[in-house]
DNA sequence: GGAGCAGATGGTAGCGCTATCATTTATCTC
DNA sequence: GAGATAAATGATAGCGCTACCATCTGCTCC
């Protein structure tokens, strides 16, 4: 036997501070230090300061798990999106959530991958916290995960798409139109050869379809299409480029379905000493931050991945508050920018 | 009065699934609903099979947030990065999670801004969901941030730094090492003119410090320094490149805080025709993916930052073990990969 | 065949907080 | 200054789960 006990007492040895603890010290009753805390303009200002000079003195720090069991009201939110490291998606995150804590509420991340099962899977491990609220990527969803979001019945809000039916609000644009105008924007300039440069992700396929049914509609069916896999990369670019340029593709214009395969595409073209625009015009899609400043600049498609952000959390927000304006479908809308690729 | 009642019966009506529900179901009494979903190898088969059907009848969704009370583990874990949308912590962050929730946690996450005081007032705020384990960036913290930590008695993983003192555990490489590697490999290549670009990062601050240190021992004192301010980007490699340039910097070679502002550097380098590496040598940082595949191929220090994400994760997953074997301090060490910029 | 034991299951209590309603105290009106 | 109203505070109960200990069953063993 030992002298001293054991370490199973830690429960007890370090037993934090609790909402009751404040409230003995303060010489008020438990409730009123809640209301401290929730909602201080019911509280005299004597019994505020009191209460907070208590809190302050012994560190107190509340309890979520408590205070959202009893209240039903987490304070978390969950976000997946289809890639953690793609900058794209994060910036969007970031926006997100920093609204989200302003209004009070943190982000639970999950990484989807893309893929529809790890999404689904994903929903059903993250429901366990309840959120009280959910961000999703795109509006492609299984049928099983709608049944688990329509279960939980929260908001939420589908982000980067467009539809007329959303589970419950949608923020984004719709990639057809995008496709569209930049098909329409080639045949404009006058581009005789059309190629695309592509990776396999839902959203880059919805607008090389309306791309492609515009220029088919110009009687252009002649379009070289080199597909790559994501995650998409500076080398994905690359290959997908060589790819179109070893299959002969010269005095053309190349529709990328990023930034980053842009770029590595422009790379491509440099190292084999082409001529841009001249002999190979290019567009990107999503006007990463060095778009404006790689060499020549990159013509490219914009949207506005904070505001889609901001207004996802927007979209939460006031659904938490009920208010009555909500608008269902928000169109963050797009534009094409026009540098010195094409 | 209206003949329908008003909704704030809501909890009532959409009271979901609990696990007493499937207990009564399955004839069971709820402790073992809940052994079946914590502890299945301490029920008896036949029991297992008849809980889990009434599982899967009811569609219960296990709630953490009373689990986490009652167990007094969230399983939960905080994490909190200087930036969301730079793709290096993202990355990091993207295999620390998937670990994370192999192992059955989920990863709340924060953003410091680079900033101390914003780090502090994100960590009281994520402290409020009682997380089992706090994956912090870097070493250097406030002495409230300390204070807290301390008091929520909790594992705590410092990364992308070592130190001989962490607060608990340490993954990550020196960057005391890396300036004094790149300061060594100038030397010997023989460079004579020296600069340096350089974002305003505690961490670049460190590497600079460790290279000037041992270019002054060599004698060299005349290094020329452009520094630009966080959050990095192409363009401001751009901009702190021409600074240097304009100054007359040439013949010489650069040290990039990372290969975000190499790339743009590059850029900047090509736009006035001077020759890469004869004229401007460049060494980046990070060995992004694209860093191979730039033209001329980027010079850069390599570091594995998925190692870093998934060491930090083992550290906590043993911590929570409570496993014997406990590395405090974790060195994913560098390589500095030479290519065609130097 | 009954002591002894492991394995399986259940009862009780409580984690720390907030919703709800009740009560007390301050403020107002004429 | 009595009565009415509003503001401030408190008592009670319970959110959904798990730790802890108790009980029960079936089995082995000599």
């Amino acid at each position: 036997m030992q002298s001293s006990p054991p370490e199973n007492n830690r429960t007890r040895a370090t037993r934090s501070v609790t909402l009751d603890d404040v409230a003995k010290l303060a010489g008020v009753s438990p409730i009123t230090v809640s209301r401290v805390l929730n909602h201080p303009d019911k509280v005299a200002v004597k019994t505020l300061e009191k209460v907070q000079k208590a809190i302050a003195l012994t560190g107190y720090v509340p309890n979520m798990l408590a205070g959202g069991l009893a209240s039903k009201r987490s304070r978390l939110i969950a976000a997946i999106v289809p890639s953690i490291a793609n900058s794209v998606y994060a910036e969007t995150i970031k926006f997100f959530s920093e609204r989200m804590r302003d209004a009070g509420y943190q982000v639970l991340l999950g990484e989807s991958g893309h893929k529809q099962e790890q999404e689904e899977s994903l929903i059903a491990t993250i429901l366990r916290s309840r959120p009280d609220g959910i961000f999703l990527t795109g509006i492609n969803h299984s049928p099983q995960a709608k049944k688990m979001l329509f279960a939980a019945n929260i908001p939420v809000v589908e982000t980067w798409d467009i539809t007329p039916t959303p589970l419950d609000v949608v923020v984004g644009f719709s990639h057809q139109d995008v496709g569209r105008a930049v098909a329409e924007y080639f045949v404009d300039k006058g581009f005789e050869r059309i190629g695309i440069l592509s990776a396999e992700d839902h959203r880059a396929q919805l607008r090389q379809q309306s791309f492609l049914k515009v220029l088919e509609r110009k009687g252009k069916t002649d379009v070289s299409i080199s597909t790559v896999p994501v995650p998409t990369s500076f080398l994905a670019g690359r290959i997908g480029m060589a790819r179109l340029l070893d299959e002969g593709f010269i005095d053309g214009a190349v529709f990328s379905s990023s930034d980053t395969l842009a770029q590595g595409a422009l790379a491509e073209i440099q190292s084999r000493g082409l001529e841009i625009p001249r002999q190979i015009a290019l567009v990107g899609f999503g006007d990463q931050p060095y778009a404006a400043h790689t060499v020549p600049p990159l013509t490219t498609v914009k949207f506005d991945r904070a505001l889609i952000g901001q207004k996802a959390a927007d979209a939460l927000i006031s659904r938490f508050n009920n208010e009555k304006f909500d608008q269902k479908i928000v169109d963050v809308g797009f534009q094409l920018i026009e540098r010195q690729t094409t």
